[in-house]
DNA sequence: GTCTATAGAACGATAGAC
DNA sequence: GTCTATCGTTCTATAGAC
């Protein structure tokens, strides 16, 4: 072994994989730019990964599995912590955001390629991806709503289930492309900074998820107004 | 004219043009599916919009264009039916969401294409449209945050501009994919209702924006725990 | 303005030598 | 396992007839 950066191809593939897929998204990747940066093969991706929809489905499994593992285990952890075994908003929501907060801080990858990863697949139009994310995110995503229920009893369930939503929309467009926000405000919010984006979530959606429920009655008038929209 | 089926060519591409990106994304959606749809041929395209990136600009345009004149319009009459000139949290998001919520409303072309549209643009990894779409939003963006700032005197800059970025991040994600929230929400939420995005938003992100301001220093132990995620 | 025809490049994927 | 070479397709874009 001729020192760390002689790292095996399978590797060099997932992590070139992951930037692209980051970057571009699935359609916009391109397989010969990921092999370029790897410095393999166009056929080698073929000998591991059979095509490039494996190519993701590798990609999701290393990074998505960690993380959903890590994700129950902490929700796991911190319940038993508890007095009387049910957590407050402020931990619910702290405990959804860590772990990939966490795997953002890993600076294992340049640019923050893993953190990305997370918003652009959430929001890739390819449904392929959206399957495979959706498969991955099952568990997690009803531990924590069933948490969030415990919580918070006398929330309706679906007022509940559309604040999830936010959330995690939110989550997903600011790891989407953290330079994009701080340039739009112009270097006053760095999502790059973990500690910040979990200080500012966990103030914002606390109060979200515990806001009482809405009232659909009271709001429909604006939208049949007789102004007209140009279609 | 024989009857309103026959629609000029130019308007025809970009209905289709304004689908397909919406479905598929920049990258994903190829000119030679939006002319089979639309029904011209493929040199068409470049007659009238010159090359792809001609053609996005141009649905923007025709789409974001009167949302962007709405939005403006919409916050300025509210500001001057108001009390005091000075808008509640509560009218401030009900202003930011129903001009995109209306359009949404507007059936002209099927499936919501133009509702999605926004979602997907939003999030679109392509630069361009990232630049496009920042610019086509930069005022509106400031005269939101104005009103906020005004609306909450006490808030801290950083922690509004936070917030306002969770908002759309939310709404983005919502936009993006309609029938992606409702399966797995197994139908609880259907964000292809106005009134109830809009009652739902506005009971949500209200409470947050009217939240205390962040504590970043009560947080950063989590994040630097000694439990490793595997990189 | 609208078409046919096609250039020229990039794409995902595969066969077969070593 | 790793390579070269290439297949067949699809892509954006253009030239030129009508």
């Amino acid at each position: 072994m001729p020192g760390a950066k002689q790292i095996d191809r399978k590797t060099r593939i997932l992590d070139a994989a992951e930037r692209a897929f980051a970057e571009y998204g699935f359609a916009g990747a391109s397989l010969r730019h990921i092999v370029l940066e790897a410095q393999v093969n166009l056929a080698t991706v073929y000998y591991y990964f059979e095509s490039k929809e494996g190519l993701m489905a590798a990609v999701f499994e290393r990074r998505f599995g960690p993380l959903r593992q890590e994700h129950l285990d902490l929700l796991a952890r911190r319940k038993r912590e508890a007095k009387g075994g049910v957590l407050s908003v402020e931990q619910i929501v702290e405990t959804m955001l860590v772990p990939p907060l966490r795997l953002a801080g890993a600076a294992s990858t340049k640019s923050h390629a893993n953190m990305r990863l997370i918003g652009r697949m959430v929001t890739d139009p390819n449904p392929q991806t959206q399957e495979l994310l959706r498969r991955q995110h099952e568990r997690v995503r009803a531990a924590f709503l069933e948490e969030l229920h415990r919580s918070l009893p006398d929330l309706p369930w679906p007022d509940l289930q559309w604040r999830f939503e936010f959330f995690w929309g939110a989550v997903a467009f600011i790891l989407c492309n953290p330079g994009k926000i701080e340039k739009s405000t112009r270097g006053v919010c760095n999502p790059a900074d973990p500690r910040l984006v979990l200080a500012q979530m966990k103030a914002c959606f606390a109060a979200g998820f515990r806001a009482p429920a809405a009232a659909v009655n009271e709001v429909s008038f604006l939208l049949s107004a007789n102004e007209t929209v140009a279609v």
